[in-house]
RNA sequence: GGCCGGUUGGUGAAGCGGUUAACACAUAUGCCUUUCACGCAUACAUGCAUGGGUUCAAAUCCCGUACCGGUCACCA
């Protein structure tokens, strides 16, 4: 029996050739870059799987090339319902669309699909048949409990740990015995038979990390399951990024140690290697130790903490930009309105450790990016993810859509404008006091130097004869510094901070009795536009709360 | 244990043989100011993990050590 015998017997229904298929998926256009997200739909995703998508889009659309989705699904054991919605989702919400991809019962787009993996058994079954017949894979019957104890002896003797050299027990089994145990119905899985040799050395360039020097691989891995007849990863990534034609692979740091085995299987079939940029991975400090970011101990690693807090996607996309190029900061000081896509990103630049992912950065960035949106363009934000994460205030700022954008207009639109709020579920924390429905139960922070004598005079002597609605600023102010006056306080600050003992407070504190009694708070924006937002029935009902 | 990376302030980091070791975030203080925020100003690495070496000169080049991380699955 010959090695062709055998891969005919053990893939008697495969009858298209690579040559078929390289036929059917032909290269594109010269010069396109082509990336692709490919997620395994085992959990939810994850801050680093994001920024490999935001590495992903961004080198595909900086050339014209193409992004595209592919769905790693070969581990069904592991895989979680609705793990694809999900990834689908955060790409929507991002805005990261795929130009080519698939979603089960759904559309598909692109022409090298199917993009999912599990509907491609047959392609990667011509593969490996071709593999067989060159004598370059074969069945392997070796058990858990076999593998087990080599593995424990290759601990003991302090060798290399793997399937190799005599350890390979089935590599050279005569074909006839081979063929006679599958047709047994033996469990097997198919293992590249490796031509590498541990001793030499290959060198490959990753875009990242510069050239790389590494042993060859010499390992038969596992190309097939057994299970489910399925490729493993390995080989999965030979047949799908050569067809698909995928230039450049983004994939996590931890892929690095995995190169070896990729690179023989490119050279066994005499494939070009698809350019490699392996990310860093995103670090989190942990006390004084700092580790691998986990979905399970930080809530911030999942991509639905930064949904459900309400961050404008703008914030989270420029955190990302700026671990993964420390050069943009820079750029984006000179280019405020640019779309991020515009920025000339360079794998080189991104750092070789991992990064740590920092909030207080994200939230700077958040602020700032929200100080300068028009009022108008926050209540559609704010709207938007009320309407998901908090209903009530969805609808008591809808109440009155124009009040409230009034209120998120408070200091805003003006060279400096506030930087209060960084997500929207901070939103409520800032303006809650302008709803007479949430100022229900306030605990007034009046200083306590004041008596409420005190705080009635100013109150009722401000709003009976000075306040109207109707002045602007600067009589306003003018107006309460007489009051001031005349109820004894001093108007010049300077002077009130020399000798404060001179009079029973300043003009600062008759502010402060004012802003406290109308919002019970003691710091809030500009009093004047407060009280004008109010009006005067929210400002008399409130006044009759203090009685 | 093997293989592969990494190590500059509280954080992200720039620097790639000669710099006062950028910039940004955070923190602190001060100024501005009717509060807060904004803004502005100032402070914050006597030192680039460590020990050697090369050099007139090293964070930058070379070697050793330590520490940290990744990986060694029919998981991706």
């Amino acid at each position: 029996m010959t090695n062709k015998e055998l891969a005919e017997f053990m893939f008697p229904n495969i009858t298209k050739t690579i040559a078929d298929l390289e036929k059917e998926y032909p290269e594109r256009p010269e010069g396109t870059i082509v990336t692709r997200y490919a997620p395994s739909p085992t959990g939810f995703m994850h801050i680093g799987n994001f920024y490999q998508v935001v590495v992903n889009y961004l080198l595909a659309k900086q050339s014209d090339g193409v992004f595209f989705l592919r769905n790693e699904d070969t581990d069904q054991k592991r895989e979680i319902e609705g793990a694809v919605e999900y990834i689908m989702h955060v790409l929507e919400h991002y805005k990261f669309i795929p130009d080519e991809c698939e979603i089960k019962n759904g559309e598909t787009r692109g022409n090298y699909g199917p993009y999912i993996q599990s509907e491609r058994k047959e392609i990667y079954h011509a593969f490996i048949k071709h593999l067989i017949s060159e004598g370059k894979a074969y069945p392997c019957f070796l058990t858990q409990e076999e593998m087990d104890s080599i593995r424990e002896s290759q601990t003991r003797d302090k060798r290399r740990i793997g399937i190799y050299g005599r350890y390979a027990k089935y590599r050279n089994l005569p074909i006839e015995e081979a063929a006679e145990r599958v047709k047994n119905g033996e469990p097997f899985v198919i293992r590249l038979k490796s031509e590498g040799n541990f001793n030499t050395k290959f060198k490959f360039e990753d875009l990242a990390f510069g050239t790389m020097e590494m042993p060859e691989n010499d390992i038969d891995t596992v190309i097939m399951k057994s299970s489910n007849q399925l490729p493993t990863y390995h080989f999965a990534h030979l047949v799908d990024d050569h067809l698909m034609r995928t230039t450049h692979v983004i994939r996590g740091q931890e892929w690095v140690s995995s190169v070896p085995t990729h690179y023989e299987l490119f050279k066994m079939f005499g494939f070009k290697m698809p350019k490699y940029v392996h990310t860093p991975l995103i670090l989190k400090k942990d006390g004084d130790k700092i580790r691998k970011i986990s979905k399970r101990l930080d809530p911030e690693a999942r991509m639905t903490y930064y949904e459900e807090k309400g961050y404008p996607i703008y914030s989270v996309i420029e955190a990302i930009m700026t671990i993964a190029n420390s050069n943009y900061e820079q750029w984006r000081e000179g280019h405020p309105d640019a779309p991020f896509t515009e920025f000339e990103f360079s794998p080189k630049k991104m750092s070789a450790s991992g990064a740590l992912f920092d909030l207080d950065k994200l939230d700077n960035i958040s602020k700032n990016y929200l100080s300068k949106l028009k009022a108008t363009e926050v209540f559609d934000l704010l709207d938007t993810w009320s309407k998901e994460y908090d209903k009530e205030f969805n609808e008591l700022i809808n109440k009155d859509k124009e009040y409230t954008t009034n209120i998120l207009n408070i200091e805003r639109e003006q060279k400096k404008p506030r930087k209060d709020y960084a997500y929207m579920a901070e939103v409520k924390n800032y303006i809650w006091y302008m709803y007479d429905e949430l100022f229900t139960n306030p605990e007034y922070q009046f200083d306590e130097k004041f008596s409420k004598d005190d705080i009635n005079e100013v109150l009722n002597t401000y709003f009976e004869s000075y306040y109207d609605e109707n002045d602007d600023k600067d009589t306003w102010f003018n107006k309460m510094k007489d009051m001031a006056e005349k109820l004894g306080y001093e108007t010049n600050m300077k002077e009130y901070k020399e000798h404060p003992e001179a009079k029973k407070g300043s003009i600062a504190d008759v502010s402060n009795i004012i802003r406290v009694g109308v919002t019970s708070l003691s710091q809030t924006p500009d009093l004047y536009i407060i009280l004008k937002l109010l009006g005067k029935d929210r400002i008399k009902n409130r006044l009759d709360m203090l009685k």
